[in-house]
DNA sequence: TTGTGGATACTTACCGGTAGGTAGGTAAGG
DNA sequence: CCTTACCTACCTACCGGTAAGTATCCACAA
């Protein structure tokens, strides 16, 4: 099966390979990372990630603590990434329509870039976790959900929207973004492209946009950074 | 599903529980149901199944091909209703407005009684097939978008709707009930109500909503039923 | 210069447990 | 006496994980 010549040259005086384009850990990392989105955790054996490596089973072990600590630092980099993300956000400044828009399409790209950790987390998030570790994705949504409900409350006191329940306006903009998303994971090959997108959640963010000209209605404008 | 009462007629000399409320079929079927949504497939053992249903191993075996054999028969009887539904919707008639809401409605009403069924089937469709043997859902979800497609674009040459794509309403209007899907899943306790949905689909729809008042848009109206 | 000791990065060979699945039997009813 | 509806006992394959050994390199003392 595997082209791999069991023969490593590792031993033998002359130094076998000038040097591994890829180490060991980087290696098992991609291939369960590839192993697990496509047919899931519990469904992906060792057997198969360390053959798919090219390394042996107990150099899993030694890189990491067991199948779930391999599983664990896939997802963490991501989940830190997402987490950042929103931490940075937090601090931005600007119209609320842009900065949703922004926040949005970052997230968005955020996705893209890690499709195969995110369908991992998609399928244990809304499903059932499959034998995996618990990891607590439900935080990392929460936190987006409110950072998305302040700015929507920020622009509604700026005047720029105007909606009845915060709540609503938060699911139809996270709505949006499912979509798109959903869209990335079932379809790649028709995914949205970035001016779709931006058409999509325009048309979302015109229903809950202040009429044009309408009086700026800053009340207060408590807690609105300068 | 059926009901059939076997009637097992096997008892012992003295019968240790009186009567089974329920054919051992049925436990399989429910216990199977449960421990999918809960462990995902590949992480269910057929051990588990039959110890939850009451049952010892070879009953599955005589009432269902296999593991994925009882897998199967879950998951169609959920699919199948979900077709029923859209073929019922196609023949409706009435402002486009009312038909999508219905539609939406009735589509969340299947979801909310057959949740461990979707959760299933969510996980699979977004993510990786944990093991489990091919269904074609996306068959149906085409199928869904492209009835809602068509009412859209209906509802658009009645004068309804004004919109530029139709995808991005088709997209708009899904991503709400992504939502509402979503929140059913991974936050039961605060499920969307009937109330918030309509609210919500409303916000959506009225960004695509021709402005009060406006001409009747009906070129000739091709197609729409009277 | 050489010896050596430890760290690093693996290897082969194996373990106990459990997975899905089955062979073959049995009790009861028509 | 055959069919239906189950049971006990068991099989093989493969699972996650490990024990114990080995080649290579480098630091540092002799």
């Amino acid at each position: 099966m595997s082209e791999t010549k069991k023969t490593t040259g590792r031993k033998r005086a002359a130094a076998p390979p000038p040097a591994p384009p890829e180490d060991a850990r980087a290696r098992l990392f991609r291939a369960a990372t590839e192993l697990f989105q496509n047919k899931g955790y519990a469904a992906t054996t060792v057997r198969e990630v360390v053959e798919a490596a090219g390394v042996t089973k107990p150099v899993l072990y030694y890189y990491f603590e067991n199948k779930e600590g391999l599983y664990l630092a896939l997802m963490r980099g991501v989940m830190e990434e997402f987490e950042a993300l929103i931490e940075a956000h937090s601090a931005r400044t600007g119209p609320a329509r842009r900065r949703i828009e922004s926040l949005c399409e970052e997230v968005l790209d955020l996705f893209k870039r890690h499709v195969p950790a995110v369908r991992i987390m998609y399928s244990i998030y809304y499903g059932p976790p499959q034998g995996a570790p618990f990891l607590d994705f439900d935080r990392l949504h929460l936190a987006f959900q409110n950072h998305l409900k302040r700015v929507l409350v920020e622009g509604r006191e700026a005047g720029e929207f105007r909606f009845g329940r915060t709540e609503d306006a938060m699911w139809a903009v996270i709505g949006v973004l499912n979509v798109a998303q959903e869209v990335e994971l079932c379809h790649p090959e028709t995914a949205l492209s970035l001016p779709d997108f931006r058409r999509i959640l325009g048309l979302v963010l015109s229903a809950v946009a202040a009429p044009a000209g309408a009086p700026v209605n800053r009340r207060r404008s408590k807690g609105v950074k300068p």
